[in-house]
DNA sequence: TTGACATGTGACTAAATGGTCACCTATTGT
DNA sequence: ACAATAGGTGACCATTTAGTCACATGTCAA
């Protein structure tokens, strides 16, 4: 109870960490190849948008302390390991029921474009509220 | 092609959604019951923070902008709908292949709390980098 | 019609965030 | 020892964001 892991319960900087787009560009990056640099995680990041070492050492930073990157420093050099578990973590404790919900709401794939365009309609199939009037 | 669904190719929206925990209670409240006005969302939110109409009224419209929640309009109050579907895209398109992976990595369940304690580790079984020295 | 109710709007402030830079430390190879 | 390399720090600025408020709109009910 009280040892529980800290960040078990307050997945909040997950969320957050995972809210920036370079910072998920790196996850993938990173889920690709593991163990890279700061500079070669740098390198290529700037394949895709412009931004100096120092912007990427903090996303790296932010994305570590959210616990989804872990760290080994080696000689000068330090190396970034991609860990899943946190997204695990939020997709059991919060995703998933709403996928599951899903699952059962978009049984007509193309729903969700119909759905988006009647702004009039509850768009969800059934439950419509019991019209109290 | 041409006319895909516009909020299929970009889940940022809806990951800057789910970055804020009201926002995130909000749709905890929606999973629980649907429909509910403002005013009622509200005063529910107001058991958790402190927050005035106004802010409630923002979040849900960002909600709404993402596309997670759905709204219709009946009389002077307006309805609020979940909609589970950008959910279950970005873990379709994004968190899936990081959880499959989680599962491999901890097979282990007590593994994470180890890996978060030994800041001189890896801390991914295996796949350690070869030692290019 | 009048007043209470439910919500929307635009301006505004305070705080958080993303990004850069000048400078620093530590390590490597010669 | 020296220069080159890899990275960290703290200050700094611009933009975004969260939140509130005064005010306006539309709706219901007497």
């Amino acid at each position: 109870m009280v040892t529980y892991c800290r960040s078990v319960l307050d997945d909040d900087p997950v969320f957050k960490a995972l809210a920036d787009p370079v910072r998920r560009l790196l996850l993938d990056l990173l889920f690709v190849q593991d163990g890279r640099s700061l500079g070669e995680l740098d390198a290529a990041v700037n394949e895709h948008t412009e931004m100096t070492r120092f912007g990427v050492s903090k996303h790296l930073r932010q994305l570590e302390n959210a616990g989804l990157v872990l760290t080994r420093k080696r000689g000068r050099t330090k190396h970034h390991y991609l860990n899943p578990v946190p997204i695990q973590q939020i997709h059991q404790r919060w995703i998933g029921k709403y996928t599951e919900r899903a699952g059962i709401a978009s049984v007509l794939l193309g729903m969700k474009e119909q759905l988006e365009q009647s702004p009039d309609e509850p768009k969800r199939p059934g439950h419509e509220p019991k019209d109290e009037s």
